[in-house]
DNA sequence: ATTGAATCGATATAATAATATCGATATATT
DNA sequence: AATATATCGATATTATTATATCGATTCAAT
């Protein structure tokens, strides 16, 4: 995995504040400067933490006033790499492969997916036959960084292999499986079964 | 939310050990002892927390031999809950929710989605037309928990009060949106365009 | 039986993350 | 101008989580 001297828990609240932030911006224009008070109540978390966090994205809180709102979406955005786009691509456009795909949430943050591949046949349009050839073929036209993975566990790491030979830089998994990758290749686990036994132990447990 | 006495952390990992134990019990029959030397290499994990991982659940390690992999399994299962079925409800069956209501991975761990609802018609089989008297229904019949909110973000609060009235437990939220929510109610947030986000931003700063 | 190696559990230490405290500063009010 | 108040940033403290160390236990080999 990548090392990155950033605080992994703030990372994670990273994109909470700038949607928050975007919120405020559309639905309260009025609202030109904002407290790390008001922020830590609507979303629940420590006033000074929310400070800490902002401090290391931007440094231009005042006292009394706040901070700008605009200027504090502008270094989220910044720190997050949203204005630099990033291309990715969907390797298994199942059901689950096949609503990322068509997800337009992501375009916000600064990534696009670029392309979509199958083994099998389909009707979802763009979807080209996965193969190293033709997946190589757009690696020649952008820059892709990003390889979702959302075929079944058993062809995941076939597919990882391809991209990974082909200069991909990171990994979203949604195959229920450990890759085995080369150490400067980040892969980011999203087992959605894993997620909802959480809750469901959660419930349990306090019971 | 609710308080739990187990580390977060560890929660995180208990479907991680079951998992890769009931993939040991396949395909390597013949291994009937583990050490938490292996677990840890295979897991990436250090050894130390493994073994006080597993003996947060299972007390049954023995010097020179490991733990039994099947006892293992148990006791992991017993903890997660896997045992009781719990049911759940997914609302909004667009591309999204329809990959988790047709996801089958849930099952392994007592997980049941018994229904699906959406305001809009489509032609996904047993879906119903989403409204409190519909969902009501399937509360008389079953012992709902767990609610999997995959509408859009405008319309997610709304159907939260539906549910936390009819005496939900617990949700699962799709839609990128701050859900309010009485107190002694769990909601996990799951949200696609962060970890994306995230994911792009390690890689923006490893550069 | 004795010794050696593997492995465990428990305790101690270190690293990371969250929270509390407090002086400094910018505006509003008198 | 002086004072009060909100709010910030920095530093200190506490809580949580991960890792290192070490004695104890179990089996295998002599």
């Amino acid at each position: 995995m990548l090392q990155h001297a950033v605080a992994k828990t703030l990372l994670y609240r990273i994109p909470m504040y700038l949607e928050y932030l975007m919120d405020i911006h559309e639905n309260e224009p009025s609202l030109s400067h904002i407290s790390s008070k008001k922020i830590s109540t609507d979303l629940e978390l420590g006033e000074v933490q929310v400070r800490k966090d902002l401090s290391r994205v931007c440094d231009k809180g005042k006292p009394k006033i706040g901070y700008n709102v605009l200027e504090l979406i502008t270094h989220l955005q910044d720190y997050l790499g949203c204005n630099q786009i990033q291309y990715a691509i969907v390797i298994g456009v199942g059901k689950l492969g096949s609503a990322i795909y068509h997800y337009d949430g992501f375009k916000k943050y600064g990534i696009e997916i670029v392309a979509g591949y199958d083994k099998k046949e389909n009707d979802i349009p763009n979807i080209q036959f996965f193969s190293k050839e033709n997946v190589m073929k757009v690696f020649q036209t952008h820059r892709i960084e990003i390889g979702i993975i959302c075929v079944p566990k058993e062809e995941a790491q076939e597919v990882v292999d391809v991209l990974v030979s082909l200069g991909i830089k990171a990994i979203w998994n949604f195959a229920p499986i450990r890759l085995k990758v080369p150490k400067h290749i980040f892969v980011q686990n999203e087992n959605l079964a894993y997620s909802l036994s959480i809750i469901s132990s959660i419930i349990n447990h306090s019971q």
